[in-house]
This record gives C-alpha cells, structure tokens and sequence, in this order.
DNA sequence: CATGAATGAGATTTCATTCAT
DNA sequence: AATGAATGAAATCTCATTCAT
C-alpha cells in the first residue's frame, strides 16, 4: 500500500523540518533564541509534534551537530574527490574544514560547545573517529613521511598540530573580527606546509 | 576609624564572595546552571545584595573573564620574571597559557565566549590587547628574527600562529578528553621551535 | 464536531474571565493591586496561562477599556433608540455617559488614565472617534442650530462644552463625594439647556 | 544658641529638597519613576533621611499635593488682587486654575489622583475648602446674581458647574492632545459668560 | 543625624515539557 | 498523528522599608 509509503515520506519530512528550521533560527537569531516554540511556529505544526519526533531540545542540537559533522565529511570527499597527491588532499582537507566553520559559524561553535558537553564525543558523534581518520590518512602517505614509516606518536603530532591550528585559527578570528584575511591565508598556508615537512 | 574600614573590608569581601560564588557554580554546575538566585544562596544573602555589587549577570560574567585575563597576565609576569632570552620567553608565556587554560578550564571558556559575545572584545578587555603586545614583543625580539626587522605581516603571522596553535590544542583537548599529555607537550613543543625560526 | 465548539467556547470563556477577573481586581482593590498573579489566582489557572490569552498586562488594560467603550456607545444606541428629537437625543447621550461613569467608576478613571497615556487615543480606541461624532451628530441637527449652519468651530465650541462638562462634574463627584445627587442632574440639565440654545 | 537655629533651618532645607526632588522626578520622568531611592539619589542624602522626615511615600505624594494647592490658591490670590469686579474676578480664579492645570499638569494630575483616594479629601487638603470658599464668594457676588439673594441651591449648581467645566476641559485636553488653544479659550469664556448671567 | 547594607515580597515574563482529547 | 491548553519552575530585576552602627 502507498498509504503507509506516503505517512512514512511525511514522517521524514517532519523530521527534517525540525533540524531546518532549528538550525535557521541558530543561524538567523542565534542560540539563545531557540525555543520548542520557535521551532513550532516555524514549521507550522504544534510543540508536542517536536516531542514526537526529538526526546528533548539537547536530541535536536545533537541531531543537527551530527548532520554537521556529515556535511564537513561530505565536503571533504567532494573536494578532495580525483585528487591523487596525498599533499594537496591534506590541504583540501583542512581548507574544507576552515571553509566549514567560516560559513556555517553558528553550526561549528553548536557542534564544538555540544561535543565538549559530552562525555564521549567519539561515541556520540563517530564521525569526529571518521574525520581523525581522514586527516591521519593523509599525513600518513605524505611523501616526506612514508619513506620512514612514522612513529604512531609523530602521527598523532602532525594530527594535532593540523587540527589545533586550523580550530585554533578559526577560534581566534571568532574572538577578534577584525583579522586581514591574507594573512589568515598565510597563517595556514605556513601550517600546512611545516606539517607536510 | 576602624569602624569605616571594616565596613569597607566586609563590602569588599562580598563583592569577591560574589565572584568567587558565581565561579564556583560554573565550575560544579556549569553555565547554565548559574543564577542570581543560586549565587544569593551561595554566599547567604538576599537576591538584592548581589545588585548593589554588579549592575546585572551579564556584569558578573565580565569581571569575572577581567579577572581572569588578570590572573593570566599576572602568571605570565610572575614565571617570565628574570629571564632574558627572548626563545624561552615566548615558550614561558605560551606554556603559561596552556597551563592556566587547563587549570582553569571552565574560566577559560568563560573568557572565551563572552569575548565572542562582545562587539569589541578588546574594548571590553583591554588585557586581551596587553597580552597580545607581550606575545607579540617576544617574538619581535628573537635573535633569529630581530636582525632582519621582520615585516609587520610576518610578525603578525606569527603571531597568530602562536597563539592560534595553543588556543587550538586547548580545545581539541576540551573536546577529546583522551590525549596523549606527553603528546600534548610535544605538539606545544614542535610548535614553538617553528616560530622561533 | 461538539468538542471544537467546547474548545472554542472554553477558550473564550478564559479569556472573558481574565477580564472580569482584573475589572473586578480593580473594582475592589484598586488600579495598583492588579497584578498577572492577582488574575491567575482568581481564574485559578497558572500564570502563563494569561499570556496565551494577551500578550502582556498592559494589553489586558487596553481591552478593558475598549470593552469600556464599547458598553458605553452600545448603551447610548439602546437608550436613544426610537427617540427622533436630536434635543432629546443628545441629552440621552450626556446622560448615558454619566450614569456609565457613575455606575462603573473604576472603568471610567481607567479608561481616561490609559488614554492619557496613549499617544493617539483615537488610534488606540476607535470607539472615541465614534463617540465624538455621535455627540457632534446631535449638536449639527438641533434644531436652534441646523438652521444656521453651524460653523465647525461653534460646532467644535459646543461638543467640547458638552463633554468638558460632563466629565468635570462626574470628575468633581469622584473627588468630593458628598455632592447632592439633585443639584447634580440640576447642574447637568442646565448645561444641555445651555448648549441646545 | 545659633546651633540650634541652624539645624533647625537644615532640617526645613532638606524637607524641602525632598519635596523639590520629588516633584521635579515627577514632572520630568512620570509618576512611575518615582521612588526613594531616586529622591535619595537626587537630593544626595541616603533613603532613611527620607524617612526621617516623611512617614512613607505616600506621605510625601500629599503633602507634594497640599502644596500644589498653595501654591494655585497663592496665585489666585496674587492674579486677583486689586481687581474688584466680582465678574472679572470669578473669571481671574477659572483662569488662574486652567493655566495651573495647564503648566503643572503632571502636578494637577497628582492632585487630583490624590484627592480620589482619599476618604475625604476636604479633611486631608483643607486649601479645597478655601478654594472652593473663593468661588463661590465671587459667584455670589455678581451683580446679576447678589440682587436676588441666589438659593443655596443655585449657588452650588453655578459653583459646580464651573469648576466642571474648567476641570472637564482640563481633562478632555490632557485625553485628546490635539485640540485648538483657542477653541479651549471659547469654550471657557463661553462658560463663564453664561454662569455670570 | 545620617548611613550602608540588607531584606522580603513581588512584578513580569519565558521555557521545556506534558496531558487529555 | 496532532493539538490546544496548561503548568511548574525559574529567571531577572525593582521597591519600600528597616536596622545596626
């Protein structure tokens, strides 16, 4: 039967509606303005239909961190897709990153406060696990590197460092708006390149 | 009179009874958990007391970070004190930072979304410009860099990565609660012999 | 369906005793004693309850006193109904006026009091425009009058006459209680005679 | 002693400050606006001074309304005097009340506010009494009126009907902002020319 | 005489959450 | 599956008033 096709679309739709329209309202009056209420009024439907479909205001945050963390991932793969050089990969990697939390900052400071609040940011959100991988990969097979095989403590260093850079980078201009974005370019570019050394 | 002055020491001692309060609860309890009713019950008082030390929350919130960038700057002062090579300056004032960010985690954060929150951080705290400038001297002045007068740019690239890289392990630390300390140090490490050449 | 109705007639039901309720709060213990926890005890609902229903006290006031108005110009519609002689008719609308005034005091003086703090009345409260023009209507069709073709300033003169009067004395009532109910319609009825010649 | 002169003149200045204070918060911000500790900031004493020298708020609301009556009772007297044509000087007191009201309205509104929440407002202001004495003397008095010897009755009737109709327009004037100076002159000259006859 | 400090009580308002229907 | 209605709890803030000093 369509019936149940149809009831089941809708139900996704809902779904899906929620997280739109929460993360509109972050984005548009940031997240202090979120309310059960705002979210219903947006989709036009009544509170208890949130609750219906989220166990509480924290599931729907933790739902929209995920669907975060999916997008980075994705936009990794799209940009770094058919590119062969592991040092170019790395940079596309952590240029995307950069690029993620310029555009969409009230998403990455949502899905950095939420995954400090959790006890296990891993578990919660495995694709942060995907994401270390990714990174790790990519030094790994870093010419300058392979040869010698690095030690799974250098790795982890590099893996850091790269990371720790580009939040760090990203935090900083959060904390100081008015950085010239040349040298935030610099600053970057320079990371990568001692990484990759 | 002793009199006018123990008032004057009680009214004093209320006002850091205040903020001590107010840290206390974020620390146990989180942001979100403080009120000024809950700080009222912390140091026995009435709700109005609070209000003839801090115009609003939000007030006590910023004394609280100014507190804070003092106790930063201070350390900063009190360990560098006496040593002169301009290298284990900077790595004294980075460590510093490290330090006090781990020690003081949730203070820390405090610092670092209010200064988010204001339209002009630095005008709001002045001390992020003081620590700026004491990073900043440092590396004007190492022996590797000083001879050639570095270019404002580079200065301030360098600058930012410094302060970009330590800001940026901090979290990640906040957020993935397993790392490797002695990996910690050696990324620190790593980082700051790149910036001193 | 009978529940929609049911539902229907409840929440109107609600919202006309969060009226009755803050009249009769007025009516009893005074303008300042009316508070949204004062009406929700007397409905015996919860506060937010209230604001589901208006969007805040001062909202709650303002309909009050259009219901105000409202009572009063039906009230004069009721009494001049099938009266043709416009002597008549305007004397029935001053009338109705001072017996509103005098039977429902506590609305009265909240009605001027809110209008007073309107920046437009007449915006605030159609029902003045309404009003206005049925007093002016009278005067325009006496028949000592509408011969001439009475210029709008003495026709402006005259309705001002008429309400200035009227209010002063039900204002001079408030304020001296001991005033011969007699010498009342007395000092009314010759300001008609005064305004019809 | 000069000493206790001295303390005593202080005592009187700061009674009279408190009243000055009071009032001018009044005419500047609202009655709203004013509380204790506005007084006791404007007149730079702490808030028990206050209380030394008045019972309570409310204390101070009447006796900042006793002297308002004075104060119209004093210009009164200063307008008319001199003048003996009882007509012009029923015409001066009208006049005299109508600009009062007119440039102190915050004051007059007090006044009058005041006076509806008294049990018995000839009591606590007797300068009502005496004002109300000066009106009627006048009436009395006219020339087409002392001939006849007027009823009690009918003296009352034309007292009241003066001062409602000074007082309605008052009241109609602070309600509707709008109206035209010199159709609110009419309409007293109106008044008055007819109370005369 | 004057004060700083404190307080209790109360106001308005907002939110997440839950039932009965 | 969806809703309107309701609620408890809490938050921020203000005020008149009173003591101990």
């Amino acid at each position: 039967m369509g019936i149940k096709e149809r009831k089941e679309r809708s139900k996704v739709k809902v779904h899906a509606d929620i997280l739109k329209a929460a993360l509109c309202i972050i984005k548009l009056e940031g997240c202090s303005a979120l309310s059960m209420r705002r979210i219903a009024e947006s989709i036009e439907y009544a509170v208890p239909v949130i609750y219906e479909h989220f166990e509480n205001k924290e599931a729907i945050l933790v739902e929209l961190c995920r669907q975060g963390y999916e997008t980075l991932i994705s936009q990794v793969n799209k940009h770094s897709k058919g590119i062969a050089a592991p040092r170019e990969r790395l940079e596309i990697i952590l240029n995307t990153l950069w690029e993620f939390a310029n555009k969409e900052q009230e998403l990455y400071q949502l899905m950095y406060s939420v995954g400090i609040g959790c006890n296990n940011v891993k578990q919660t959100f495995p694709e942060v696990i995907t994401f270390n991988r990714m990174v790790k990969d990519e030094i790994r097979t870093l010419p300058a590197i392979a040869k010698g095989k690095l030690a799974e403590d250098r790795l982890q260093c590099k893996y850091l460092t790269c990371v720790s850079v580009v939040h760090g980078l990203v935090s900083v201009n959060y904390f100081m708006k008015d950085i010239d974005p040349a040298i935030n370019r610099k600053v970057l570019k320079d990371a990568i390149d001692h990484i990759v050394h």
